[in-house]
DNA sequence: ATGAAAGCGCTAACAT
DNA sequence: ATGTTAGCGCTTTCAT
């Protein structure tokens, strides 16, 4: 690999001449920053970041960490960050905690170790955010998404808003026994939505039964056994089944489609199912499913835009100037897997 | 953050000795082994990758390229890529490159500025390979998934097998009128299923008609436009009409199930389906889809691996004593898109 | 066993 | 406008 000496050499010049010719900063005759340019390009020159950040103290890459590659949830979020930092010129380091702590901590000292120059920190995570939180007031700035409890600046959607809008949905088009398949204690996500779920029923004097509230883990497979048990092993008869079910998010909605379909339960005659996500897929299961759609490929993107004014503002972990919360839209997408409105 | 410096000093030692104390190599009495890893804890030291980088010449991050995020393809892939290298202590720098040259080429430049350690490449990318090779002689290792035709070493499955597999399956569960949604001419993968596809009706004596072969990219929106398509605008009548169809990946297997519920046609009675690729979702769509599944997780693991290796031999431009392809099986996943056996 | 000194590739004062 | 010098945080000879 070629280095900036080279490229002095090459131009005749004095590597400081080099460098700020090489930048475009700084007072260097036309000529003489043709030369440079022009011997870089012979040798194929690329600036060595590494060497540029240990005397500039700044590096231009961030951490992205994510609970679980695997998750749909995160793929269009990831990608939004992706595209935005890769258009300002940022590296992304990316780190899966597969939602166990000892790997939440390897990624953490990976990102220290590599001076992140800021971290986006996506999913759950441990409880104990005290690292995080820590290396903010370091100067590395942090946007988290989602966590919004957690005193660090936050792109996030009101999730009890969007499970509201769910249950709502289906109440205004006939839906009288709502059942819930909530996602996993302890996540806030699933707690807030569950609590969605409660504060629409209750504005509409409607009691949920107990025997229709679940718990699953956020997959399909945990949807398809949330699903199974309700309508299998709670000794429901005809009368007491729902006939309307919010699951926690789309891939267990999924899930519970498939358990539907497997026991011949017609979705949405006998049972409407909304989700809560709007991740692709939802459009081609059978029924398509009705959900409320989180803007999750503008969420990684407004995300990775806070962090990088954070970043480019310098210093800032005690910005006064911008939101430290941004919080974004959700939009009800109403398929086939809930009973149309002119149904009630 | 604290450097080796402050260490050294609250331990009382030079930080020649800090450092060789920190790393555990080389002569350290263990009195002051253990001063200096206290100094260190008490610190919170984590020593500043850039840095050591800089004078060693060499970085644990590596490059992963590919080209698209939300594509399901590669989220089991990237995870397994993931996970090897966060237990090897690695950082994993990802760039999608959106199939546009443009920012594949600006992925390079990042890559190279950050003096990656090795890269490997996942997916379609450019033709034009040209600096990925280049950079391979400048000893960064660089190992390609699926790029089996790059010369460069590759972790990859028999595409064409994949595809015979799966034709077969159709033929031996009594389908004689097979069609294909193929996926994008030019992508290596794609060409290879449709070639593994000819063969194995060619073994059989079935000759493919070409109202039956359709284009498509990949995407279910690709198989959904696609097998709209053959049964609505290619004036098929009854008996001319495929009744086994070979889709070039799941997503497009998918889409094509979505358009033949649409179209009331039954799967399989009708027609049977079967997909390439194994992505979860296909046991979530109705008919669960049979498919030939590849080894995602595997495959990301094996490259990550062989990269590895690659790297830690260092200077390996030129190995003979690994492999420098690795081809992994694949498996025919049989669910309910295509005929039981017996039904033959 | 420990420390002093040099230097990785680059930028940033500071001369000239 | 250009060059000289110093130094980022660390590892690595090489003395001691």
């Amino acid at each position: 690999m070629a280095t900036i000496k080279d490229v002095a050499k090459l131009a005749g010049v004095s590597v400081s001449t080099a460098s700020v010719a090489l930048r475009g900063k700084g007072p260097v005759s036309e000529a003489t920053r043709r030369r440079v340019i022009e011997a870089a390009r012979a040798l194929d020159y690329q600036p060595n970041a590494i060497a540029r950040s240990l005397v500039t103290r700044r590096t231009r890459t961030v951490g992205l960490l994510l609970s679980d590659l695997t998750d749909p949830y995160f793929h269009e979020i990831a990608k939004g960050v992706e595209a935005v930092l890769s258009r300002a010129g940022y590296a992304l380091i990316l780190a899966d905690t597969d939602r166990s702590p000892e790997k939440e901590l390897r990624a953490y000292e990976i990102f220290r170790s590599q001076q992140v120059a800021g971290m986006i920190l996506a999913g759950s995570g441990t409880e104990d955010e005290a690292h995080f939180e820590q290396l903010e007031k370091r100067d590395v700035p942090i946007v988290t998404l989602g966590r919004h409890r957690s005193g660090l600046p936050c792109v996030a959607v009101d999730n009890v808003q969007a499970a509201k809008t769910a249950a709502q949905h289906l109440i205004e088009t006939g839906c009288r026994r709502i059942g819930l398949i909530a996602g996993p204690p302890g996540l806030l996500a699933a707690e807030e939505r569950r609590e969605g779920y409660l504060a629409a029923l209750a504005e509409h004097g409607l009691s949920p039964d107990p025997r229709w509230m679940l718990v699953g883990d956020f997959t399909p497979a945990g949807g398809y056994r949330a699903a199974m048990e309700l309508f299998t092993a709670r000794g429901l008869d005809r009368h007491d089944r729902p006939d309307g079910l919010v699951a926690g998010n789309d891939q267990m909605a999924i899930g519970a489609l498939k358990a539907l379909r497997e026991l011949g339960i017609r979705v949405p005659e006998e049972i409407a199912v909304v989700g809560i996500g709007g991740i692709p897929t939802g459009e081609y299961v059978e029924p398509p499913l009705t959900t409320v759609a989180l803007p999750l490929k503008t969420m990684g993107e407004a995300a990775a835009q806070m962090l990088l004014c954070r970043i480019e503002r310098g210093g800032g972990s005690l910005p006064e100037q911008h939101e430290e919360h941004i919080w974004l839209e959700t939009t009800l997408l109403v398929r086939s897997s809930t009973r149309a409105r002119s149904a009630r």
